[in-house]
DNA sequence: CCAATTTTGTACCTTGAATTCAAGAATCCC
DNA sequence: GGGATTCTTGAATTCAAGGTACAAAATTGG
């Protein structure tokens, strides 16, 4: 059967994503990633084809992850708008702070590759399409119970709450200016 | 005296905007922009010290030119909510088909830059901030003569019409879904 | 026209990125 | 335990990025 593998690969893409996450794909290097993941580079590229393919596996390891704590916030108890409002604050809580100046990892993976790496582009695609989904679901839910006005289209109202949860991790990324993501949270939520 | 320059810088440094716009900083190399410049790389690094500093000055092409076409928009004749709606349109328009999948450069430097690189970071967030504020005067002239309500904080609304557009851009880099873009652009513009 | 000065393109250099490979080590099966 | 197999390690390889040096050519003031 062979040597087994001296190392976690899951572990392996996860210490990749977040090198991914903070440094972009061109930026990073394999003896970045070798030091990172602590394995050598014959593991590395024996264990995942190439620095590409690697890169798509962290890339879906974070949509995971991303859309798994969103769905999270917006199917805890209590109204549906505070839920909304959480999920948008979250952006900028204290406790994300030091995720904050990454940005979204789908942006700046949509940022650096889009248009040259159409593969890369449609994960980033189905991660912001899965959340949409899911702040529509919060919406129409928020609709049927009264919280918030039925006349509206929950599909118009998810796709402006999505657009404004892109247009904020790029602004947490430049500067870490949390008044600012309070002000844009606190206009989009008195308005709806 | 002695020779004269063969070639006109700014020509040049609007060449290299145009590739560093495609393709950002790190997957432009020295070769594409002699070629994309119609120069020599003696002539190259004679003018312009080196890459960084040439990408710099294409960063500060970029947003004089990007605020300039938001402020004329903003500027234009007729009622403030028409001309606040034209903004946003715009980015959705047949017209700027072609750029759309560029995305915008500001948001692609903060994406591959921001946090490594200060300067360009901070001219970004220079751009951004003149953009908004743009926004914000044409917020308030809508809110003196009544088109919009009066009762909201301008400064607000600014900021959340600047994250919408920031947002919009990320989804037209992604894929060219034009009604996506107008989805948005209706759902901010009803609400206000 | 001459000298000074600058441009220009090519050739060259250095560094590091991305990947491959050879040799050794661990594992299982018989 | 021997052999086949798969993993690990780190050195070797390849290639291109980013920039420098240089010599030839061109332009200007005097």
């Amino acid at each position: 059967m062979g040597r087994l593998k001296q190392f976690d690969p899951e572990a392996a893409v996860a210490a990749a994503t977040d090198l991914f996450w903070r440094q972009g794909y061109g930026a990073t290097t394999p003896a970045d990633l070798v030091g990172a993941l602590g394995i050598g580079k014959g593991s590395l590229y024996n264990t995942f084809d190439n620095k590409r393919a690697l890169f798509g596996e962290a890339l879906r390891h974070y949509g995971e992850a991303r859309v798994a704590a969103l769905v999270a916030v917006l199917n805890r108890p209590g109204p549906a708008r505070a839920r909304l409002q959480a999920a948008l604050e979250r952006l900028a809580a204290p406790e994300t702070a030091h995720l904050r100046r990454r940005g979204c990892m789908g942006v700046n993976t949509v940022a650096e590759l889009g248009g040259r790496d159409e593969a890369a582009t449609a994960i980033v695609h189905s991660i912001f399409e899965r959340m949409e989904r899911a702040l529509q679901a919060a919406i129409e839910e928020g609709q049927r119970n009264g919280e918030l006005d039925a006349g509206r289209d929950a599909r118009e109202l998810a796709s402006l709450l999505m657009t404004t949860i892109l247009g904020m991790t790029v602004i947490a990324k430049m500067s870490d200016r949390t008044e600012q993501l309070h002000r844009v949270v606190h206009a989009v939520m008195s308005l709806i």
